[in-house]
DNA sequence: CTGAAAGCGCTAACAG
DNA sequence: CTGTTAGCGCTTTCAG
């Protein structure tokens, strides 16, 4: 293994004017960083890791804990992960990933053995049992999602209660006055994610706000309970003319269960939904949507991990970001009664 | 940060009785075990991984490559992914996660810096460029899927040729005289991606070998072309009664088209599917299918894995999985013409 | 069965 | 602008 004593000798300057050379850490004369470079290159040098990892108490390691529960559109998981992976690369950093499964113990066993110097948590909870945990932690982690207190915390997410009021006032626009959320698993409700009771906050909100009478429907995400729903919103609320759907898997099999109900999409009934753009953009009929932008989020969490680990600068608790809606061809004017 | 002099002290040993009574690399009498397992509990001692990782060369950390292009269904993605972080850390490792867009030099990277002890490499194919890399790398690795040649590397997958033999001896059985594959898309074919030629490979050979008629239809996985390849198929061979698919996204929408196209399935059409177990029992009619074991498939790969860093065995080379189909309600047999 | 001590390869004072 | 040197915290000979 070539190190950087080799480098030094090689280049004919000490091992701390290599470290520097590389860290740009103090000035170094145009002329010796070139012969510096060139030893590195002709010898092959790679610093090693651990060796790094000591002597500075940096590992350039950030930990990403992925959920694997129910109810949760792994494409969206999947996506968030790519683009932290992506753009930690940008800051030269690398990810190691973690499950949900590993607990607070996964979360302390790489933060107090300096395997890692920042985390990234995905899926959090109204009350999150790692809420205390993170604020003892002696790292810096950033949230997706909004737990009930995000005291002394940085939390990121796509402002879902905004997304909600944003359907509604889509539909509303349209001259809809009876609308419906279809919403999430009744479990990711039970555990209390923050936000799905958001979208539902903002959509009973909007929906009051703007005179129009709604009902909120948690919903399996399996094609029969997407057939079973829309016969019971058809049944329960004839005069139904507006839906919002937040349940990835559940949009398309919604949409074929009410067109076989025999409603036209968007004659009869508008649908819009909050989901990645490629899921509405899919669909057979291409749906008006509110965008799940998870890789920006992802972005997002890195850049707010990374401005911590530097120190200086303090960042924002909470981040909200707006919603964007795309109109597309699943919603439209309410027909003439 | 408590270290392992505070330990030591604290036990009233040395710090390398503390290092091998976590180690049980030699032996350690009851009593003082005792003691030093006592005196860590109570200071909440954990040790410095990069300085572990600086004095053992042994980083116990293992890279995750994971694909990004087009034509991979992304869940299967995930759960691999999901079983090679919790096998590892079954045998006391993490997982660094990377994606293919690094590409070699981030394969040298992650080695060469002693980031990682080995790698576990996704979506390899047939003239993968990576090879002469990983078997010039001084650490071991495993790939899923097989390139050309495989020599030097250690690989494991499903058995994808028998995958597409045992489909199509499974449509024979019931009697289905012609048969069709609707295969990956084209895009997967053409980088010579090793799974989808071998499906092919094992589909035709076993159809030639029981006299049946069979075609290949590498097909784009959107919910239109699901439409056209079965109206296609219905036009340009009138007497097919046997489809195989091997394209996850594509599965309920071609059922669902060759439905409207007035087929029932399996009355007049039998489907089976290779694809992940979960996927075939959600469709609305549950598929036979060739299963997809991507969890076993991850957790076997960082078995082999570690018994290759442990040195003293000797892995095979290739591990192929059998297939393993099951029967569901796709399948029935040829009605008579 | 246990201790002492020599590094592992790099960074960051400190000194010039 | 550059060199010298003292650790970073742990593992592992070597010695007993």
């Amino acid at each position: 293994m070539v190190k950087i004593t080799d480098v030094a000798r090689h280049a004919g300057v000490s091992p701390s004017t290599v470290s520097y050379a590389l860290s740009g850490k103090r000035p170094i004369s145009e002329e010796t960083r070139r012969r510096v470079h060139e030893a590195i290159h002709e010898l092959g040098y790679r610093p090693h890791a651990g060796a790094r990892a000591l002597a500075s108490s940096r590992s350039n390691v950030l930990a990403l804990v992925i959920p694997l529960r129910a109810g949760i559109h792994i494409p969206v998981v999947m996506q968030f992960a790519v683009s932290v992976v992506t753009t930690a690369r940008r800051y030269d950093h690398d990810v190691l990933l973690l499950t949900q499964e590993e607990g607070e113990e996964g979360l302390r066993r790489v933060a107090d053995t300096a395997l890692v110097d920042a985390l990234i948590l995905m899926d959090v909870q109204l009350h999150d049992p790692r809420l205390p945990l993170l604020r003892t932690l002696e790292r810096p982690s950033v949230m997706i999602g909004f737990p009930a207190s995000s005291e002394g915390l940085t939390c990121i997410d796509l402002d879902f209660k905004a997304a909600g009021e944003r359907c509604v006032e889509h539909l509303a626009g349209l001259g809809h006055r009876v609308v419906a959320l279809v919403g999430s698993p009744p479990e990711v409700y039970v555990r209390q994610t923050a936000f799905a009771q958001r979208v539902v906050q903002g959509f009973t909100a909007a929906a009051d706000r703007n005179g129009l009478s709604s009902t909120v429907h948690p919903c399996e995400a399996t094609p029969g309970s997407a057939r079973a729903v829309a016969e019971r919103l058809l049944r329960e609320q004839p005069a139904l003319t507006g839906v919002v759907v937040h349940n990835e898997p559940l949009l398309e099999p919604l949409i074929d269960a009410f067109e076989q109900l025999g409603l036209r999409v968007p004659g009869d009934l508008s649908v819009t939904a909050i989901c990645p753009d490629e899921l509405a953009e899919s669909v057979r009929v291409p749906v008006t949507s509110v965008a799940l932008p998870s890789a920006e989020i992802g972005t997002r969490a890195v850049e707010l991990l990374i401005r911590k680990l530097g120190g200086g600068s303090t960042v924002p608790e909470k981040t909200l970001l707006p919603p964007r809606l795309t109109a597309r061809a699943s919603t439209g004017p309410r027909a003439a009664p």
